[in-house]
Formats: C-alpha cells, structure tokens, sequence
RNA sequence: GGCAGGUUGCCCGAGUGGCCAAAGGGAGCAGACUGUAAAUCUGCCGGCUCAGCCUACGUUGGUUCGAACCCAACACCUGCCA
C-alpha cells in the first residue's frame, strides 16, 4: 500500500472502444485498484464479519453512512476515536455515505409507497399502511424524524458535510436528494436543482471544514450525480457539477446515484461518465448484481457500494458462479459440499450447505457471519476479476462466460447475460 | 380412594350449537432483498377428479334440521385431598 497523502486517482487500462478502464485511489489510509467493490459497513461494522475478515476477503475499502453514525454514536464520539478507521479498527481507506439516501428511504419513497404514484400520496406524514414517513425535503435540508427514538433532526448540506469531516472517511459524498423513477419529470427538475445547489453548498463547507482540520488526514468530497432516467438531466448535472469551483476546490470524484432502472443503468452510467473527465474516479451508488457490474464498468463505473451482499446474506441467500440461491432450501440438508466449488473463500475451505442449512435453520449467528463472508468475497473477486479482464482485454470473454453460467439455472433471467447495446 | 379439571390439525394453543377445514404462534416449504428503520419481509401450509367434495377437533354411542362445541359410557392425562 501507498505512504499516506492526499488524494489521487490515476486512470490505468482502457477498456478499448468504450468507457471502461483501470485505475488506481490513492488515499491517505491506502490505495484502491478500480474497478473496486467497496463492502457496506453502514454502522461502522460490516454487519456479522470481522474487519480482519473483510481485508482477508479482499475489501480494499469499506463504506459507513453519516446519517447512521451520526444518530448513533455520534459524529463526535467517532471523531474523538480518532476517525472511522481507528474507532473501528479497520486500518484501510474508508468512505461515508451522506445521509443523502435517506432522503428517500426514510422519506416518500419507502417500500410500499414505491408502488404507488408518489403524486398521490398525501402531504400528510402518513403513507401507506400507518407508517409515518420520516423525513421531509425543502430546499435547505432535510428534517429527520430519528428511526431509533422518534427524535427531530436537521441535515443540510452543511451539516452533512462537517458531520462527515468528523467520521473522518477518505471519501465523503455530497447531501443529494435521492429520488425515484415515479417521480413526474417535473419533480425530477426540482429535485435535481436542489441537489445542484446543495452540492456548492457542501464544496464550500469542505472547503471550511478542510482548512479548519488542516491537521487530518485529507478527506476527499465527491459530488453525486442525479437526474433520474432523463438524458438531459443527467448529462447537464454531471456538467454543472465538474464546471463546479468554491474557492478554488472542486469535487474529487463523482457519485452516481438516484433512480435507475436496470434495463437504463448501463446507459444512464455511459452519459454521466461521457460528460466527466477521466482523471476523476465515478463511484456508482448502491450496485452489486453482477451482470449490472459488466454493464456499469463498461460504460465508466469505477467503484461501487452496495449492502446488498451482506444483507442477502443474513437473510441464507448465497452467490454461485451458477446464480444465487438460498442455503436453506431442503435441498441443502444433506449437500456436503461448499457453496461454490471454484470460490476461495474462508467459508467455502472450511463449511458445507448442509452445515450452514443447520446454522440457519438452528438461528446460529454463525450462519450470518460464513454467508456473508462468503457473498462479499464473491463480488470483491468479481469485481477484481473484471478489472483484471480490462487488463487482459478479456473483459467481453469474462462477460459472456460469467453470466451465461450464472443465469444459466433461471431462464427468465438469461437475457441478463446478454451484453447490453 | 375422594374432589376438580383436561384431551383441537406436525407441535403449542384459541374456539364451547350454525358465519369452523377450525384464530394465533412455532415448525415445515418456497420466494424476495441493489448508497441497510432488514439475523427482515412475503406467500403456502388436511386430502382430492379443487367455484365443489371428502376426511378431521381422544374413542364409541346419543340429543339436534345442524355438534369441535350439549349428553352418556369408556380410555388416557393433570391438579388438590388421602
């Protein structure tokens, strides 16, 4: 790993033709080879797992989430630890999440409310089913209701920002408004000028919260792209925000977040990505499946979080290189065999389905910590797997390869192995 | 030996004349989960030739138009007194 400094991002290998690439982090708790799967750790622990297991895995970097941290321990607690990393005894490179996301899943866009036009919920704070809604947009922030004790809380682009320079991350985001698709298209424009506007609104906090903290590790802000499904939105903010300069700073690199659907995301990826720089890293938010990691790499994509490995996991859903399925399945009671056969796992060296379909079907935490080692080493060697393809110029060959067999076992899927455009 | 109470679907358990194939749990089975209000949630869960029918609430018999529910006998089980 690299000494530590300040923040750098060297592009490596081109994916010819197209946008993907190879590329090198630099942060000052160490480096990141993009493209990188970065394994969620919303509250400051990747849930079930060991941060020793998760380096053993090969995370080169995990991801914490400030509205999270910041409602428990506090910002302060963590900043008093000596930053995320040393309060949790992870030593690599980190990033936090906003809060931004939030927005949505605390707020209109929650589960059920999803599947119902959003112009027709109430402006009252109950949504579907008597659940309250808990967080309300205006053009300054965001009120929170607090999930765990019902308490008021206010984030603004500011307030985001400083709590994030106190947690101490590597990478921070911008506060964003994430949206959904079913937002109309004029809520979409609002929405995104909000975010536009919070985002020199948080360039210029970091810049305050940089000079002030001089004598921290450099924490780097990336700014997050929204504008939904539509070209023009997503194009013009990935613009406006690059052109973006607050006393001289600007964004280190480029969230890409907010509605995608997964028949758009390659596309909607390859327009944000066409309009940045190359000298900038792309984070693209909240992705793990896959065949959306081929699709998003080529069109641009260098890293990636997403909870859902960890989540799955907890829940007996486990990655093969034959597609996913869940270890609690009858059919596993009496299979001595690893989950994966080719997977070089700790759990797969050292457990049987059989013996994870006891652990789960006994409720041993044991079964959420081997499940979840297991998926979030699939998807790091995924991911690593790809960028090597880059490298070898056999990224269409992997492609094809990888998700032919993985959505091999489930028809309905098989035109996820099909290279996109 | 006396008095009292109980026996419900794989398990626990509600129901005490019709709206009961029978609430609710658990177990079992299947599925979902993409910037974590998630070790969560959803569906199925007696059988069948499945808009109906059959078999079921300890056993047998009875009352009634109709019984898991009322009566009788029997068989187990549980408390308190000996």
């Amino acid at each position: 790993m690299t000494e530590p400094a300040g923040f750098e991002f060297t592009p490596g290998s081109r994916l010819p033709g197209r946008l993907g690439r190879t590329g090198v982090i630099r942060t000052p708790h160490g480096s990141i080879h993009t493209p990188a799967f970065i394994p969620v750790g919303t509250k400051a622990t990747v849930k079930a797992v060991l941060p020793e297991a998760m380096a053993d895995l090969g995370a080169q970097a995990l991801l914490a989430n400030a509205y999270h941290l910041y409602l428990q321990p506090g910002a302060d607690i963590v900043d008093a630890a000596g930053g995320l990393g040393a309060f949790m005894n992870w030593p690599g490179p980190t990033f936090t999440d906003s809060g931004g996301f939030q927005v949505l899943s605390l707020g209109v866009g929650f589960k059920k409310v999803l599947a119902m036009d959003v112009a027709g919920v109430g402006d009252d704070d109950v949504i579907a089913e008597g659940k309250t809604r808990l967080a309300h947009v205006d053009d300054d922030g965001v009120t929170f209701t607090s999930h765990l004790d019902g308490s008021r809380h206010r984030f603004t682009p500011e307030v985001s920002v400083r709590i994030q320079h106190q947690l101490g991350a590597d990478i921070t985001f911008a506060f964003d408004e994430c949206t959904t698709l079913l937002n109309t298209r004029a809520y979409q424009e609002s929405s995104l000028d909000r975010t536009q506007a919070w985002a020199a609104r948080c360039l210029a906090e970091h810049d305050r919260q940089t000079r002030a903290r001089s004598h921290r590790p450099y924490q780097a802000l990336f700014a997050v792209v929204q504008g939904a499904q539509h070209e023009d939105l997503r194009r013009r903010a990935a613009r406006d925000l690059q052109a973006l300069e607050v006393d001289g700073r600007r964004f280190d690199g480029y969230g890409i977040g907010g509605a995608l659907e997964k028949e758009n995301l390659g596309t909607i990826v390859g327009w944000v990505c066409e309009e940045l720089a190359e000298d900038k890293p792309r984070h693209l938010l909240g992705i793990s499946e896959p065949d959306d990691f081929f699709t998003a790499i080529a069109n641009g994509a260098d890293t990636f979080d997403c909870v859902s490995p960890s989540r799955v996991a907890r829940n007996a859903a486990v990655y093969s290189r034959d597609g996913r399925y869940n270890v609690t399945t009858a059919r596993n009671r009496r299979r001595f065999t690893p989950i994966d056969e080719g997977c070089d796992c700790y759990t797969c060296a050292h457990y049987t389905r059989a013996y994870l379909h006891h652990l789960f079907k006994a409720s041993e935490m044991l079964a959420c910590t081997l499940c979840t080692i297991h998926n979030e080493r699939f998807i790091v060697r995924l991911v690593d797997d790809i960028r090597a393809s880059i490298v070898d110029g056999t990224f269409d060959d992997l492609r094809a390869e990888f998700l032919g067999r993985y959505y091999a076992s489930r028809p309905l899927l098989a035109s996820r192995a099909q290279a996109p455009e």
